[in-house]
DNA sequence: GGATTGACCGGAA
DNA sequence: GTTCCGGCCAATC
């Protein structure tokens, strides 16, 4: 079996991918988690590895409502994420000065609300 | 098989 | 407020 020639159809992503990516589109609007909190609810890996799943197969899911802890979109995405946000309504903080980031306090899922 | 990379995290200076 | 460092885990070369 080619190993790397599957994979690298870039149509069947692996286990670990799957379960990040199902995590991932079943994040509503206006809301975000931090790629360590994705890891944390499957309960396996780290945020390092949903990190790399999202970079390879992210493509097919609101890779903008995964976000690092301190509220700040992927590195080499902000300003395509920032126009998502200011669509879905995504609370944000901070000024133009200090970099506008998520509002992880009101935004971060799953939150107190579920 | 091993070595390197990467859309990360948390703490310290 | 910022910058630097080690640790973490999966995917890729």
């Amino acid at each position: 079996m080619a190993e790397r020639g599957d994979r690298g159809a870039e149509g069947l992503p692996t286990p670990f991918a799957e379960d990040v990516l199902d995590l991932v589109a079943q994040i509503p609007e206006g809301r975000v988690a931090a790629y360590g909190d994705l890891a944390e609810l499957l309960g396996s890996g780290g945020a390092r590895a949903v990190g790399t799943v999202m970079a390879r197969y992210g493509s097919d899911v609101p890779w903008w409502r995964v976000v690092r802890s301190d509220g700040r979109p992927p590195q080499g995405h902000e300003k395509t994420a920032l126009e998502h946000y200011r669509a879905e309504g995504t609370p944000l903080v901070g000024s133009l000065l200090t970099g506008r980031r998520v509002d992880m306090t009101r935004a971060r899922w799953p939150g107190p609300t579920g």
